[in-house]
DNA sequence: CCAAAAGTGTTATTGATACACCCATGC
DNA sequence: GCATGGGTGTATCAATAACACTTTTGG
């Protein structure tokens, strides 16, 4: 199947490639693997794979997120489908493109740093990427930003509980923009998608800072 | 996109699907096909086709668009893939839906009454469609409901030029709900998008209407 | 002169924005 | 007692929503 003169009737390849976003160190990232073999042998790519016949998309989603993460049970999302014929150099191949959001803390533990040639890059500073993984990986920086600003779509890169100022942080880093503090608080608890826990944060030498939590681990729109 | 070994896989078929959404007699309607082979054979189905190893999905859409209504250039816009195993009972088969927004003049012309077995049905009045085409449709029409409470979409569906009172009601239909009318004009002036064409509608025994028509025929999104 | 749709402004309410000081803790 | 981040309220401005009468035409 490695001929470029195609054939009408022959069924393309079909794969799902992932954008899989965190923050850490004040930066919104998404994860990037080397790839070993041709095409771009060496270069920097989206993690993906064939799906299965078996399997849905969302599956086979969900496989590929569990390979390279060592997480499941994660905010998915499919953004977009790319068909582009000349898009794999190989062959015909179209890929159905999700993203993912993970809680840096959730990706700490040991097992998720075992596989090699794996980084998580800032989106803003982007290597080479191979095939069309950087228009896929700047779709969904746009999505995520526009989903940002009108729902509570950054749950999803929260920790369990969190103080409302690393809530704040969190929103100002995926925007790239500063908030007004007290506004912030005012619409963020205007919501009603927040519960204290109770607890509080004994950090460093201040005030200790109440933690909350979402209601629910789920997608809400505003407005 | 970790295998390289096309072989060990089966590619699935890909097709692309459209929902083709259109708007007289005062409704929202989406066109339908009536399917001449199995499976569902005889029943109604959302247009589609199999994509050809050179076109890119939106030519694929394109192609099926031409085919089923003669026009184009319309308002085209990847909607969902969808890609359930089981979704096509002969096969694995996933599909990348698409949806069309034609204004109904441009569809009374004789060449595109052509084809039988072909429907415009009001999308609140649903058959038995084929396959999971009804998911489908109702996906479509979730998004189109929702993107015109933010955006000028609806220019999609408008003729050349139109009175103010036309196209308040052409947002009424889609939305299903009612518009102040000083509001409505308000909000559609101060946007910026209508041209006054300096025309007159005379249409009846009444004053004539000023004719609008929008400056350009690209999609913008309010707020 | 009657019927039918076109056209037009003001007020009230709501939501968004701008802005500065005191609080609780660790060292 | 001082440095650090936590926590709070009010006033202004902008956007939205509610609401009814006059105008122009054809018949």
């Amino acid at each position: 199947m490695k001929n470029t003169n195609y054939d009408e009737y022959e069924n393309p390849g079909v794969t799902v490639d992932l954008v899989i976003f965190t923050v850490s160190e004040d930066a919104l990232k998404a994860m990037m693997v080397r790839r070993a073999e041709a095409p771009y042998p060496g270069a920097w790519s989206l993690p993906g794979g064939f799906i299965k016949l078996g399997e849905s998309l969302e599956e086979a989603a969900l496989r590929v997120l569990k390979e390279k993460t060592g997480v499941d049970n994660v905010y998915l999302e499919q953004l977009y489908t790319f068909g582009q014929p000349e898009r794999d150099p190989r062959a015909r191949v179209i890929t159905v493109a999700y993203f993912a959001l993970i809680p840096w803390k959730q990706l700490e533990q040991p097992e998720s740093n075992k596989i090699a040639d794996l980084i998580w890059n800032p989106v803003d500073q982007l290597p080479e990427l191979a095939f069309d993984h950087e228009e896929i990986l700047k779709f969904a920086v746009r999505r995520l930003r526009t989903k940002v600003s009108y729902s509570n779509i950054v749950y999803g890169l929260m920790p369990k509980s969190f103080r409302l100022s690393e809530l704040q942080r969190m929103y100002e880093i995926i925007i790239n923009g500063s908030l007004d503090k007290r506004n912030f608080r005012k619409r963020m608890l205007a919501t009603g998608l927040l519960r204290e826990t109770g607890k509080k944060d004994i950090n460093g030498a201040h005030r200790p800072a109440k933690l909350y939590q979402f209601k629910k681990m789920e997608i809400t729109y505003f407005n």
